[in-house]
DNA sequence: AGCAATCATTAAAGCGGTTTAATGATTCGG
DNA sequence: CCGAATCATTAAACCGCTTTAATGATTGCT
């Protein structure tokens, strides 16, 4: 590869001055700019990033931390994470860098990345990164509530307990009581929060709550959402006949509705099923097509984003944007009395 | 931020020392060692990956290449690559880079980037980003057959000629004759192969082919795939009433099985729909589950990803993967006499 | 003790750009 | 026609790390 030096050299001129036509920050005489651009053309030359934010201290990238497991795929989560973040970072001018590398403990391992920001999913509990990105000085915005709460570090969410608290409200009006929730991994906050929003529905309507009726995800019992799904809705239905369930994600729900047909349940009349959703086109295209809540997760990636991109330009700004849950109704859940349906 | 300098400088040693403790590439004693680490901590030093990635012209980082339209999301098939691409580097240590940035037509913004290896999605004809990462010595992978043929360039394809043979071949051994074919958009050499691959199935049958039943998608015409398999659907059979539809994904299939209930279709009795699948899940949770050519686009990118990695290590290896589709048998086609189902 | 061999450490020269202060060349008004 | 102002260009320092060749400090052997 030809460098700004030989460039300088073949065309007669520094390399500040080849440096400045390719950047354009200072003008350049056209005859000069020429004569530089074709001998760079010749050369076969292209300045070199590395060298290049390592001289202006920026790359244009921001990274999006994703711990992923060896074997299995992106969930619709991140799915839709990638494609939010991606969308407003491509608008402005930014590259996106997978970092889906687990974290060493080692700590000669840890280096100052190549980004000029970083998008973290699923923080964990205490999580050491989070100091580390500030010690960095890199603008960080978390997808997921820091725990515990730090006031300096900004991040967006689902309002989980809302959503929790959504759904029992919804189904206990309906009449349901015996109401299963296929939850996700016990470990995380979303987790906690949608349970706790589920029982305080309990609450409200002066319902008995009773834990065991919420089961959680494990990446070891399960192969995947759909078979969680299948199998925890199998299992479960033999302990007792639930009219209702609430399911992690469409995936999860779509091997819940497996394990309905199987049954012999009819769903929704014998069993209405709702599900946190994470895939809009999934939920609708089903039979029945699910009734759920819209999380749009994609709303919440280029919320973070844009928030990150604000960080960046603007350091030491702190913000948060909680979204809302919204429930959609379609044709996995009995409508009773009150309720009227509101189509999408 | 404190440098390499500051740490060697309070720790009363070399740079050079410095950097042998964090990469270890040079013993250093264990004394020195734990003295370098303490003050690193102190300081809140951490190695800074540009001024590495300059200094030993290696970024440990793969670009995935990928136009993206500003306004509409990652296609199924491109979250699959993602996917298969991601898994593969992670695996080996790398971590990717999207590209999503539209090229620049201006010759002075483009520069070497900070990858050691590039995957391209869709290359176009000629394209001329071939020539150019050639030219940096940059390892190149193509998702796609090069157009024209290029013997010099590694790539992974489907073999969309027997795809569409594929499908056409068992489509017309089940008697059927009107089959619409919902093509991707006209431009893509996928379009083109599948299209000729069905032409000639077609003509192997002595059947009469005829091109005014291959509709292409348009970015233009339809908001997303589902709309197109619906809207196509919906037009088409008011000109004839086709009893076969091939369509381009599962969610273009989505879009057909919808119009058909409208119509009153009943799939697959009235009509047969298989997918060019690019998700399993999909596919097999839609009621009826879809008969699909799976096309294993997670493999290609993780052969994509395999390839690139062996180049980089070997560098002008040239090497490519052709993935065969493979006919899966679920109950959006009709059986007819002579199949046997084979099930999954 | 004396000299070679071994070992840890260092100084300095890259890596390929950007940027600042200085230098020439040009223009311009008086 | 001269000095000031304007402009394009350059030389050199710098970004933060790696690496090579050189330097001391130890060790081993006779």
């Amino acid at each position: 590869m030809a460098t700004i030096d030989d460039v300088a050299k073949a065309a007669g001129v520094s390399k500040g001055t080849v440096s400045s036509v390719f950047s354009k920050k200072r003008p350049i005489s056209k005859q000069v700019t020429e004569r530089v651009l074709n001998v760079a053309k010749d050369m076969g030359y292209f300045p070199n990033h590395v060298a290049r934010s390592l001289a202006i201290k920026k790359t244009m990238i921001v990274g999006l931390k994703m711990p992923i497991s060896k074997s299995s795929n992106l969930s619709g989560f991140e799915i839709q994470m990638i494609n939010g973040v991606t969308k407003e970072c491509s608008q402005q001018g930014y590259r996106v860098l997978l970092d889906t590398l687990p974290e060493h403990d080692d700590p000669t391992q840890f280096s100052m990345d190549p980004v000029d920001g970083v998008i973290m999913l699923n923080p964990r509990k205490q999580d050491p990164r989070i100091e580390r990105f500030k010690q960095m000085g890199i603008p960080l915005v978390l997808v997921g509530r820091p725990d515990p709460e730090d006031e300096t570090v900004s991040f967006v969410d689902n309002d989980n307990r809302q959503v929790g608290f959504m759904v029992g409200d919804y189904l206990l009006k309906q009449g349901h009581s015996s109401i299963l929730f296929l939850n996700s991994a016990a470990d995380m906050t979303v987790a906690v929060d949608r349970e706790s929003g589920l029982a305080e529905a309990f609450q409200a309507h002066g319902a008995l709550w009773q834990q065991n009726h919420v089961l959680n995800y494990s990446r070891k019992l399960h192969k995947s959402p759909v078979e969680y799904g299948y199998m925890a809705m199998m299992e479960a239905y033999k302990q007792l006949k639930y009219t209702a369930v609430i399911a992690d994600t469409d995936r999860v729900a779509l091997g819940v509705l497996r394990a309905a047909r199987e049954l012999g349940i009819e769903v929704p009349a014998d069993l209405s099923v709702i599900a946190l959703s994470n895939d809009a086109t999934l939920a609708q295209e089903v039979t029945p097509r699910l009734t759920s809540v819209e999380l749009e997760v994609e709303t919440l990636g280029s919320e973070a984003a844009r928030i990150l991109l604000e960080m960046m330009g603007n350091p030491d700004v702190v913000c948060n944007r909680i979204v809302e849950g919204k429930l959609v109704f379609r044709d996995s859940c009995q409508i009773n009395s009150t309720m009227n349906e509101m189509g999408e």
